[in-house]
DNA sequence: CAATCGTGTGAATTATACTTCACAGAAATT
DNA sequence: AATTTCTGTGAAGTATAATTCACACGATTG
């Protein structure tokens, strides 16, 4: 069940979109100026905000980071009454996730909507994924062990690497170097070097904070 | 091969000591001063230091907080020549790890060096289980989303924890407390109830920054 | 040019982690 | 008092991860 904000000046408007969204399957709730929107965003989480790019007192694009500041999550579907490109651009760029031009008919309303939470989903998943990955990738201490000594030496060869470890399978070091490339956490250069990546150091400083805190 | 640094103004028992440390396999360095064997224990590590409790210039006591604050790992082992129950228990309070009473035999010596080492052995291998344990419990999703689950509400039980994440067999998820409790994450009450462990609030911490970082 | 070393692949095996199922005693409910 | 719900155990099976082995190919060295 899906949460929805429709934020509008013209009250006619709202309660036309509510009962669209409604049919639809979606939960909504409303208001009337960037303030009061703004107000909701604090209390309650939205999937989605579709949002007036013309209001008075507060203009859209203040209002869209304002409410992207309190909910992150939350995507934002600008509506506009005149429709230029600058201004669809503008709004993208700020962190809208589409916009719908005024007059638009139901049909493209909904599809729009669709879209944003699928591809709010698809992202959600993608980070999962890397989250798993890195965190599966931290369980092996074969692999921790050889992420402290790229952490130790910048970059480091594969013989280097397994000598070091002392391992006698070469294979073995490159089937965990295969598991950590693929993770992101780190990368090799053209001349087959080993190193961190930005996230592999990132993902360091964590393995430090926690070992430090664990070791008491 | 293990590094022992001996610190002691008299330099025949300075000579005395290294001989026999080197020929029981160590590597041996030494120092005459405190202010000298903190100088070296700036630019080089070591596994034990042997340090005379009665010196000029430094007392003992200072002396060892000051090392121990350079090479936190490091063993401390205290020589003092008026032995009393008090300032033994004052130097283990402080951080070192045995002591030995002027004059003490060869064998004394020795057999004291070796359980220290044996007791630092010991002390790196629990402190890395623990590690392995924390980290192979991070990487199963459901794990995470039952701290997740824990760190939001505090205290669940076994069912309320098994229908919020909208699994049907519940001894699968005890299966998963099971070793969230093993590795000290979190930990059941009389009432059968779980919550997380200060180590496990830790972790989570960690945990959400590793998460916002990777979520970019 | 032959031999050695470094860097890997892919298949087969082994080990480990995870899931499922059958069951059982304690506690709460009817 | 009987029934249902909660909290678990232990064995069996399944899935996934890790290791080992046989081999290949380019680079370097003698």
């Amino acid at each position: 069940m899906k949460k929805m904000l429709i934020v509008d000046d013209d009250a006619e408007l709202r309660k036309n979109l509510a009962e669209i969204l409604k049919a639809d399957g979606y939960v909504t709730d409303d208001a009337s100026t960037a303030g009061e929107a703004i107000e909701k965003a604090r209390n309650d989480a939205f999937d989605v905000v579709l949002l007036d790019f013309m209001m008075p007192k507060m203009n859209g694009i203040n209002a869209l980071l304002e409410l992207k500041k309190i909910q992150p999550k939350a995507k934002i579907i600008m509506i506009t009454a005149f429709a230029t490109v600058e201004s669809a651009v503008d709004a993208i760029k700020k962190g809208a996730s589409d916009y719908l031009s005024k007059p638009f008919k139901i049909d493209e309303l909904l599809t729009t909507v669709r879209r944003v939470l699928e591809e709010a989903r698809f992202e959600d998943g993608m980070k999962k994924l890397d989250f798993d990955n890195t965190l599966s990738s931290l369980a092996s201490p074969i692999r921790r062990n050889i992420l402290k000594l790229l952490f130790a030496r910048d970059h480091m060869r594969l013989m280097e690497i397994t000598r070091e470890l002392g391992i006698e399978d070469h294979t073995k070091v490159v089937f965990h170097l295969k598991i950590l490339k693929e993770s992101g956490i780190i990368e090799q250069d053209m001349e087959k070097s080993y190193s961190l990546t930005r996230e592999g150091m990132k993902t360091m400083d964590c393995l430090k904070t926690l070992e430090n805190f664990l070791a008491k």
